[in-house]
DNA sequence: TTAATTTGCATCGCAAGCGACATAAATAAG
DNA sequence: CTTATTTATGTCGCTTGCGATGCAAATTAA
């Protein structure tokens, strides 16, 4: 880049930080995805907890953290009000007391056929093909392995 | 991608969601900033005024959001924080009172000394060189001013 | 000049995130 | 068998983030 080649590079620079980048890229597709999701009556965090259910029924609030890189201080008080709102059911495991199985109720399965449309709109309005964004994807995990390194 | 040639793809998975890789991305990377940034005692959102406020300094909470992405409502609270830890100054404008001057403080200024090697430390962590770190900065950008309009 | 509108900041309430710590069940060590 | 340790989840307290709303100063319209 230019910049790079002809100017001296000032990483103190509120416009040469990936972080803040990556920081506020996240905050707005968050908001991208607000009409969606408000539709459903769900948050953001809220539907990434469904993306899991979705795939696998009935797992630990544990394996849900794993997935998501969210700690169970996170997670027990989201999937509290995921089960106040009727979404899922909280049940003890018989083998193991100390685990709590989640379970999507009727209403949450349902939401998987209403949510189905919302990926494919999102790309529309961010103007992002699939491909694309899988190679964009694709370059954040290697930063992201990084991290959890 | 083998991936999208020969599967079929489905848009609901957690693993083809570029947002949950943003998402994650950025959690991850406030969790990577934190040693560095507790040393000075400030929070990952604080470092993000504290990058503005070394460019520009004695703006407006307005100006600081305009630049973040952010909000009075977020801002507010936050900058009575940064004053109460004396980094900076809340000072109404003479010529319009309606408006508050953010000043930096001589501690806050002194911070900007102790801060500098962060970021080429954080490129160090991340195994990521400038012009990688850059590159991906500029694709993430693409998505943001699709957000923003 | 007076009234209506805009602008800049703030307050309130709520949902995340997360560090520090608590607790009970399961497991391992003695 | 009893004690120590680990594991799975939870509580508490704090900072963000943000929608809804409030409010006073500044600006515009009438």
């Amino acid at each position: 880049m230019d910049n790079l080649a002809n100017k001296e590079f000032n990483p103190l620079k509120l416009e040469n930080q990936l972080c803040f980048t990556i920081y506020a890229a996240s905050r707005l597709m968050t908001r991208q995805y607000q009409p969606y999701l408000d539709q459903l009556g769900i948050t953001y965090p809220q539907y990434l907890v469904f993306l899991v259910l979705w795939e696998k029924d009935g797992i630990g609030v544990n394996e849900i953290g794993c997935k998501l890189y969210l700690n169970t201080n996170t997670l027990t008080p989201l999937l509290k009000r995921m089960e106040q709102l009727s979404f899922i059911k909280r049940t003890k495991c018989c083998q193991d007391e100390r685990k709590v199985r989640i379970y999507l109720s009727e209403k949450g399965k349902n939401l998987k056929e209403e949510a189905k449309n919302i990926p494919l709109e999102m790309a529309k309005s961010l103007n992002c093909s699939v491909e694309k964004a899988m190679c964009l994807k694709n370059e954040l995990e290697i930063l992201i392995n990084q991290m959890l390194k």
